[in-house]
DNA sequence: CGGGGTATTGAAAAGTATCAACTATCGTGG
DNA sequence: CCACGATAGTTGATACTTTTCAATACCCCG
């Protein structure tokens, strides 16, 4: 039986794995201090719910280690995944009570979380958390604007070559990438997930990524494992300008 | 031939009528008289485009009267757009150059803007703007995010009644409507700008209007002149729970 | 009256969903 | 250790929705 699990061992925020990305990175060791105050850990099993829509949310907090996504479920069951939750990325919204969506942990997942009304009394005192909340927000807003283009004009071949250059391009931020400029990630989701992200059937999702694979734009190693030989290649699948800039 | 102009007779914003939904809605009198030194009014002609998508900003600001759209373009010229700007919808994102998307006048349209450096140096030090930003920007996510599940999984007819119910649902939080409950309204999109809102196209929008028209949901006056004689009815076409509390 | 943008409608084609059978993988317990 | 079952993924055949291409209708304005 999956089972949340408060951590016992809080960490020091300034050893803090995302300490430099999150909602607190703007803080001075002062403000830290407020927050260590109010936060708390906590870790969820692969699978687990976070929250459920309409469910009163007391705390706000960021993704510490993990992937968690944001869905939306229509009555008859259509599900459509609003957002990916990354390390240092924020979930809940200041100044409301209940979420508008489900969160779900799809890896093991660490949360920072800090007790709601104390961290919107902090919000109020010190500009630090405010503004970089903001800048956090405007960025998902615009990463939810290019999904609308995916959501809305893209084939499903398309869909889900953007999708895999996404995440190719968030690991590639951190690490994996071989000698001939190949990149190498595992996928973190499932097929269904993909599909609920990409607004497609998993079977769909399935056929294009063979389809990918057959064509050579891939290359599988069981059905997480990815290689990447030609980034702009996949780029150019996915529709995008084929200038991601990275290599440039 | 279309044309710019600068408006010569520079209102004052206390009698400013997005005074208290805009940006500047929590600002003291101090505060707007700061704004009032960095602002100034631009028009547009329906049809004009108002930001090319890359272009440098100069300058952030309202939508005080019209209405404007935001969209982005693919390669080949697929186009989605991101974003239906009504007034007192903010326009810019502070902390960026250039423009993320094309922003085009749909209806003649009215802008307040503020010269763009000024005005992040004003963010930075009084927080009512950063903080009425932040929620309108919070609010804007969420809108996106419903979008999302419309674009991703509602079927060509539920996509128009979506539309259909947001459109009458601002109309009516203003007036327009009968006396046996009926809401009456005009589209202030073409059936192109329709299409790409909702990732259709406009053949496909004209058909599923006829549709909706043919089974008594709406009734059409002219091509944009239209009455929705039961809102919970049009709610039901749109997938939505039909609860839009408006009537509760 | 004519012309250009806007909208509607039809027929055929394409893309994706649906339904269904089958395969692979992994952990559990006999 | 193997069989079993459960979960995840693949592939095929068919049906359905939406697009595409094309022709026609509408309407405001000069």
């Amino acid at each position: 039986m999956l089972k949340e699990e408060t951590l016992s061992t809080p960490h020091d925020c300034t050893e803090c794995p995302i300490r430099h990305r999150a909602v607190c990175a703007r803080c001075e060791s002062d403000e830290l201090e407020v927050l260590e105050e109010i936060k708390y850990y906590r870790s969820f099993q692969a699978g687990q719910t976070v929250i459920w829509s309409g469910d009163k949310m007391d705390f706000v907090g960021s993704v510490v280690t993990g992937i968690a996504t944001l869905t939306q479920t229509m009555e008859d069951g259509r599900t459509q995944m609003v957002g990916l939750l990354l390390p240092s990325d924020f979930v809940g919204r200041p100044g409301r009570d209940g979420s508008a969506y489900d969160v779900v942990a799809t890896t093991d997942l660490v949360m920072c979380c800090f007790r709601k009304k104390p961290f919107e009394t902090m919000m109020e005192r010190t500009p630090h958390v405010a503004q970089r909340l903001l800048e956090m927000t405007l960025d998902e807003l615009d990463a939810a604007r290019e999904w609308m283009l995916v959501l809305g004009r893209k084939t499903a071949r398309e869909k889900i070559a953007s999708l895999l250059s996404i995440i190719a391009r968030r690991d590639a931020t951190l690490n994996l990438r071989t000698p001939q400029g190949a990149l190498v990630f595992d996928l973190p989701l499932t097929r269904e997930a993909m599909a609920d992200y990409l607004g497609l059937t998993l079977e769909t999702v399935s056929r294009q990524i063979s389809a990918l694979k057959r064509d050579g734009v891939i290359v599988l190693e069981g059905k997480r494992h990815i290689t990447v030989p030609d980034f702009n290649r996949l780029l150019d699948e996915a529709g995008d300008d084929s200038d991601g800039g990275m290599f440039a």
